[in-house]
DNA sequence: TGTTGTTACGGAAAACGTAAATATT
DNA sequence: AATATTTACGTTTTCCGTAACAACA
């Protein structure tokens, strides 16, 4: 038994059950790749591996209860990794940051320089995706957290914390009766954006499920002409005239946008809470938790800690 | 990095931080096992143990993080053997019950011998200690599980069911004044037992814990003249006259005790709970919950599996 | 001075890649 | 026919034990 029938089951099962596949990603020759699983099936002395003639194709039902110890095994050897490159590389490592458009462009840009001040040696990298993709970012070891407000905390494997809350607002052009409404100290109503073509998020991010629930919840159909995955693209389309946009309060820059207005719309669909999760049992590196730290304000690291790490 | 690193640092921990003593007690050379913890360091680029010259004396900071994640992979390298063995070797394997004097003489016989029938293929071994000694050889995975009253319920790193109740009796000759009370329907009180020399289990067996704790509460102290393991020793002495006895009421057989009366004291010292444990975490082989399940008269198989095994 | 850990070295074993053969779709 | 897996085989590397050496207590 060794490490590297461990690493080849497991990129087998990755990669569908396609050897050859397998072999290329952990850059070794094929048949080497088959005989150290075979030598491995002897020496547990199962199969692991449903086979139709010499075609692999999926998991015996050993194969399964096996791959789930090999698939530990496997991870804990790369925590082993982790945990001394906490001593040994000190502060210097990576962090991948999977989340969506909205945190990489207006939550994260206050936080990111704060932390390379304090962390020169950490390469970042930003990985964007749907919230769910990003969960399975973070599932797979492609990253070390995820930022997002849907999703994270529903996700099997993921710990998550509450990171920080924000609120919908509606811009359109300051000559838009809305906006004249809205000067007027008026609350604008679902029934009166149900009343304007509106443009705002697709329907995976940030937050657009709790618009469509608002909706829902009043009996109103609301005209939604344009979904796009980020606040600029929405922002864009209500300059051109297309609608009314709905977006996440911090992507209104009153300074950049000084061109709409925005109307704060919290009271309609609610205060939404992103959160930053990471995968449960993980070892992740002194710095993971210092970087959670400046995004949840409110949680000291050891807080955080507790929640992310709750059986080490 | 490789498997025999691993096992080759948990040795050296468990064995005192003496390389000697490891690689005998993994049948292998010493310099074999310093030359690989060494490679293991290097690899790593931490020092795992702390050296005085060339004596090894403990472990450094990041070598304790380190040991603790060598420990998981070791346990979880031992699973696999474990899970490919449910498959492979069907019903052989071993089973070794650690369980103190009373639960061996009195509760197990009547389980064992079915137990044996339905699976004929596997070995029983039956470690006695003291209820602490039984939860450690769990932990330590020398045992599958522990039998006791005491002390599993508490022990960090275990899981455990309720297997069986049971009470307290005394015992007496027939003819002592306890017996006479007895027999006339009066209920024995703590204070008729204080009036009278006492024998009955040691100090961390068999609910003594309990007994401890009544005449304690009632503001009486006992006059234990000796503290036994077994209640086979407990009822030698009795017959000698030594004083009367308090064992578990399982250990009262009316054939063979019949020469001695037993007075029901479960009003006296409260209902004991036996329970069974595991190691956490643990895969274990199909025939192990069965046999708790024999144990367990008032829990499924399913039930029991949901309870030790809640992660899996 | 005995015990414990490291270094040196050589034979055995294994790991792994290339080439060829074989099976599957 | 094209793709995928296993077998064969030879080189290279690693493993591991013995022997010798070094250092602690």
């Amino acid at each position: 038994m060794n490490i590297q029938q461990f690493r080849f089951v497991r990129e087998t099962i990755r990669r569908n059950f396609n050897l050859t596949e397998a072999s290329r990603a952990l850059y070794t020759s094929q048949p080497g790749v088959s005989k150290a699983i075979m030598e491995f099936e002897q020496e547990l002395g199962v199969q692991i591996f449903e086979r139709h003639g010499k075609r692999i194709k999926g998991l015996t039902k050993p194969g399964h209860a096996v791959a789930q110890v090999v698939e530990r095994i496997n991870r804990e050897i790369e925590n082993l990794k982790r945990v001394s490159d906490e001593f040994a590389k000190r502060d210097q490592g990576s962090l991948v940051i999977a989340c969506t458009h909205t945190q990489a462009r207006y939550a994260l840009p206050s936080v990111i320089p704060a932390f390379r001040e304090q962390f020169p040696k950490v390469r970042l990298a930003l990985a964007e995706g749907s919230p769910t993709q990003l969960a399975e970012m973070v599932l797979q070891g492609q990253a070390d957290l995820a930022i997002a407000t849907e999703s994270l905390a529903q996700t099997e494997g993921l710990a998550s914390v509450p990171c920080y809350r924000w609120e919908h607002v509606i811009v359109c052009e300051a000559s838009h009766p809305l906006a004249v409404k809205a000067r007027g100290k008026a609350k604008v109503t679902l029934a009166d954006l149900a009343a304007h073509p509106i443009v705002t998020y697709d329907r995976a991010f940030s937050g657009r499920r709790n618009i469509d629930e608002a909706f829902a919840g009043a009996g109103l159909q609301p005209d939604i002409v344009l979904a796009a995955i980020d606040a600029d693209v929405i922002k864009t389309y209500v300059r051109v005239g297309l609608g009314i946009g709905i977006i996440a309060g911090m992507a209104y820059d009153a300074v950049q946008d000084s061109d709409l207005v925005s109307i704060s719309a919290g009271h309609l669909f609610g205060k939404q809470v992103s959160r930053v999760a990471v995968r449960s049992g993980e070892f992740l590196r002194d710095y993971v938790y210092t970087f959670i730290g400046m995004l949840t304000a409110d949680l000291n690291p050891a807080e955080i800690r507790a929640i992310l790490r709750p059986n080490l």
